[in-house]
RNA sequence: GCUGGAGUCGUCUAGUGGCAAUGACAAGAGACUGUAAAUCUCUCGCGCUUCGCGCUUCGUUGGUUCGAGUCCAACCUCCAGCA
């Protein structure tokens, strides 16, 4: 079983410390969205010395290339990629939402590969055992995230979510009696909480991911912060304490990470922060900026003064406007750096200020700052 | 000086009688949430009451034509070859 530890808690938030085979993730935390086993732009050097706690695969990406068998043979994620602190995998559920032409059954899910149009069949068999062999410590149930808003649709997407959950449950189980056999290091297995925007829907997702004997959950399909606190409240409160709670795919507005925190989610990922600074978009307190605007030609200043990270510790925002106008791969570096940081950063921040009891204080300041 | 070729939006470029005029780049702005995203969208002659209207444009000046960036003439500039 998944170790977690609860240090302290404040209403549904709490902080607290998962113990992965590959090191402790220090909740709640950020996980750098590592896609294709990189975070894009950035090297796992970088990622550390930014702060980040653990990296998020995607199931999907990685079985098209370069194969999980070529990823086993590595040695495993950490090996592979040279990230050796906590490592999550996506099941592939998501591209179900997000791919055209998926054929979704009881069965599994087929569709043709993007890249070359080859068939595909991922099934929530074989998204155990290519996580399995991907190596990371904490895996995603295979889930159908539903693209309809149609309540029925919701509804049906979630039952075949449970009922996946149930075979991905059974095949994590024997997987994980052959790594024992092997003497192979643990690995965990996160239920994926689904039900779109209905809340009755979320609190029977809830109580049946709750029922079954996984490490800790997913809460997905969630895309904005609209409504999302009150969806956190009814999910969180059913599941169980002691087992953690990732929020998928959000974390590109600190808004969410904040409300995510408070009512009661441990982890997070989200591509947004990496994909807005390579177009340019760059956090600041006072907001996201466009750096390509002409108004920072002349601007001399970091582009944040008070921030710790390697890109506002050096250079200016006339520098980094230089390197996006001249499209300068440096650009998407520099800014990766910044806005990764960012994230991590006020994630951190919202753990200490659970810590010393002034949560609402400092989600009031920042958030008033940043939206203003 | 002669012969041939060329001059179109900031740049390169499409255009051979119905055209405010093609495409790319540049420029300006916006979007991006479990990454088919170093991507995508919009604006880009001027002015308005902007799913429209008016005005002014294709080296210059004239001409032919209902209509000219497109045809004709002269001139200007540039390139190549010959003197």
């Amino acid at each position: 079983m998944l170790k977690f530890d609860i240090e302290k808690r404040e209403g549904l938030a709490r902080v607290g410390v998962i113990h992965t085979p590959h090191g402790d993730i220090k909740t709640p935390a950020f996980v750098g969205a590592a896609t294709r086993a990189t975070v894009k732009a950035l090297t796992m050097k970088q990622m550390n010395e930014l702060g980040s706690q653990a990296i998020l695969a995607n199931t999907y990406h990685l079985i098209l290339r370069p194969g999980t068998e070529l990823i086993k043979k590595a040695g495993g994620l950490a090996k592979f990629n040279s990230w050796y602190k906590p490592t999550f995998t996506d099941s592939g559920g998501f591209q179900i939402f997000s791919l055209p032409d998926v054929k979704i059954s009881e069965k599994g899910v087929k569709f043709k590969s993007h890249i070359d149009g080859t068939k595909f069949e991922i099934t929530p068999e074989s998204s155990m055992q290519a996580q399995w062999q991907i190596g990371a410590d904490i895996h995603m149930a295979f889930d159908h995230l539903a693209k309809s808003e149609d309540k029925k649709d919701m509804e049906a997407a979630m039952h075949r979510t449970h009922a996946w959950l149930d075979r991905c449950v059974k095949e994590n189980q024997k997987l994980a009696k052959q790594a024992v056999k092997n003497h192979e290091s643990e690995q965990y297995l996160y239920g994926i909480v689904q039900g779109g925007t209905f809340n009755d829907l979320r609190a029977e997702s809830a109580k049946y991911c709750a029922d079954q004997p996984v490490d800790g959950f997913g809460i997905g399909g969630v895309f904005t912060a609209d409504g999302m606190a009150e969806m956190l409240k009814t999910v969180n409160s059913i599941l169980p304490e002691n087992k953690p709670r990732h929020l998928l795919g959000m974390g590109q507005e600190p808004l969410d990470l904040f409300i995510g925190a408070e009512f009661g989610c441990d982890t997070f990922d989200c591509v947004g922060p990496t994909r807005m600074a390579r177009n340019g978009s760059l956090y600041t307190y006072d907001g996201r900026i466009n750096i390509k605007n002409a108004k920072y030609t002349y601007d001399f200043t970091p582009l944040m003064p008070d921030c710790d990270c390697e890109c506002c510790k050096n250079y200016s925002k006339a520098y980094l406007h230089h390197l996006f106008k001249t499209d300068e791969i440096t650009a998407k570096i520099l800014a990766s750096i910044h806005n990764e940081h960012f994230v991590v950063f006020v994630t951190d921040q919202i753990r200490q200020s659970l810590l010393d009891g002034n949560f609402q204080k400092y989600k009031q300041q920042f958030l008033s700052r940043y939206y203003k």
